[in-house]
DNA sequence: ATAGTATGTGTAACCGGTACCGTAACTATG
DNA sequence: CATAGTTACGGTACCGGTTACACATACTAT
């Protein structure tokens, strides 16, 4: 593998001047910019960004941390990361981290030792500390799906609450009359923003009753056996807002089972607008920019890595409400 | 940031000590390691895997190239790619190709830069000279769900051919007659084994028409479309194999419309075995070892990585026959 | 004529580690 | 008691780049 003494050498130059040929810096002559491309061709000689980096100190690395890269939201933003990531010329380390402090923390002293310019942070089990830590290290970071309002720590989160009322008032729009919550895990931030909204709205209509919520875990699973619980409950359920599309999915499943026609007898509507929510029928639900935050915390984090100024706040993005079969007659 | 020298410094010992405590290489007396952790603590020092890399000449990165993300197939893929190296100490870098030779490229070319240690590659547009090309550079390479048997490179593949003859034997065996196939696009070669899998049993029972065959994306849409096509020329079709899940929920999608039930009227199959595959009703398929298919690869990296003996040809993998509702009346 | 600026290139000190080599004291062996 | 092996360190040349600085020359403006 060739260096750049290798090719200074067959240029007969100085490295500096292959290095300037390299970054398109500094003055180089014509001729001589030809030779040392000569050279590098013939070499056929590729810098290292690893000395690259070390010597320039910055690794145009960034690391993406989600829970669980199978729960389809995550891809899409995983997607959009990496699209904006690359074309600015960054690589994108991608980490699963289960819910699970421990390996969160080791992933955080890998990602320490690779001094890595930047992570977005995917995650309900973090402490603002572990952030604020990072920073102190000079790793710019930006966290998506949860917030930490008293702390400078910029965030990305969609506006929940205002999606979970616009969710439920579709149902009353649609005139269901008994709706029921399947709730994300509580310790979930978004879940209990959804599960606020949902609240709100149902007090507003004195429909309230904390018997029509259950607690689900954001997977098909978790819906499913939530929504049988419901049934037992109330057979008369006419309405099911769901905390995420897995879990409506899930529901779907219930639901079928049970003999109930969805959305004839039951209309259900779910949370995230993830692209595979087009199962029979189509999943109505309230779609989250997920790219548009992938996109945005990508350009966020650049500007921290560049120490460009930027408002280390919680930033809110807005929902739309799909309307697909399984709400519409 | 605290180098190793500061650590030194501060703990009256050499670099070269310090660099003994950090590897738990060589010689150090019990005080005097004490003393340099003590050092490292109070600097909060964390050593640079970067100088390290440089210096020790290995990355400790590998990376996972895959069409797209958003496909369910290769989140699985990823996943059990990521776990695998993870606990191998290993860092994994994520690339969406797009089925873009131009982009794959271009990722091939930051991934020499990087001087990462090896690559799993997921692509169908890819040539083998271009892994061929990598190994020259010492970069290690796993081709996934994709072959060349002309070439000494180390590939593994489901027995693609194998399931869909199980599928279509399957479909037969529920009493079907008339039996479509919605292929993956043809360039790809796991679609056309696929093909050939099902071309190979019709053909044996004398049921084998063209038209019984349309050419799909491998996403829902495609699947939508192509059985729209197939129920406008064959009206009485009764099973429906299709190339992939993605495409056999579109293809659910299309029956539904078209008035026909599923698993009364027609059954229908798919493949790949993806999880989300659990709609309703739930989807019967051909499952790929995803999962295994990502630890081996990795291992199969590893061991290239390490120079261990690995035989470079095409690794096959069983695939599993899943009977679910969709087939079942 | 002269200072000032633009152009072109080389030298060498970094970046933060690893690892080989040398030194030195202490212990074991014959 | 000479010799060799073990233990415990330090010195320093790498790894493959970047970049500040020095130096040289040519061109411009005053």
């Amino acid at each position: 593998m060739a260096t750049i003494r290798d090719v200074s050498k067959l240029a007969n130059v100085s490295v500096a001047t292959v290095s300037r040929v390299i970054n398109q810096s500094g003055y180089v002559n014509e001729v001589t910019e030809k030779a040392v491309r000569q050279a590098m061709e013939t070499l056929s000689y590729v810098p290292s960004d690893m000395a690259r980096s070390l010597a320039g100190k910055k690794s145009a690395t960034i690391a993406l941390i989600v829970p669980d890269i199978l729960n389809p939201f995550f891809p899409e933003l995983a997607r959009a990361v990496e699209d904006a990531a690359h074309q600015l010329g960054y690589t994108v380390i991608l980490c699963n981290s289960d819910h699970d402090p421990e390996k969160e923390r080791n992933y955080f002293g890998m990602l320490k030792n690779k001094r890595i310019d930047g992570i977005i942070v995917a995650s309900y089990t973090i402490h603002p500390q572990q952030l604020l830590e990072l920073q102190r290290q000079s790793i710019a970071a930006v966290v998506i799906d949860n917030h930490f309002p008293s702390h400078p720590i910029l965030a990305l989160q969609s506006k929940n609450r205002e999606g979970a009322v616009m969710a439920v008032r579709h149902l009353l729009d649609r005139g269901c009359t008994t709706i029921a919550h399947i709730s994300g895990p509580l310790e979930i931030l978004p879940s209990r923003e959804r599960l606020l909204g949902y609240e709100l709205v149902m007090r507003e209509h004195g429909m309230f009753a904390p018997s029509l919520i259950a607690e689900g875990d954001f997977h098909v699973e978790g819906g499913y056996r939530a929504m049988q619980e419901l049934l037992k409950l109330h057979p008369d359920i006419d309405g099911v807002f769901a905390g995420n599309d897995l879990m409506a999915i899930g529901a779907l499943k219930a639901l079928y089972i049970a003999g109930k026609a969805v959305p004839q007898d039951v209309k259900l509507i779910g949370f995230d607008g993830i692209a595979l929510a087009t199962v029979v029928p189509e999943l109505s639900t309230i779609a989250q920019p997920i790219a548009e935050m992938g996109k945005l915390a990508t350009h966020y984090l650049m500007r921290q890595i560049r120490n460009e100024p930027v408002e280390c706040k919680t930033h809110e993005l807005d929902v739309r409400l799909l309307v697909r079969q399984s709400t519409t007659d």
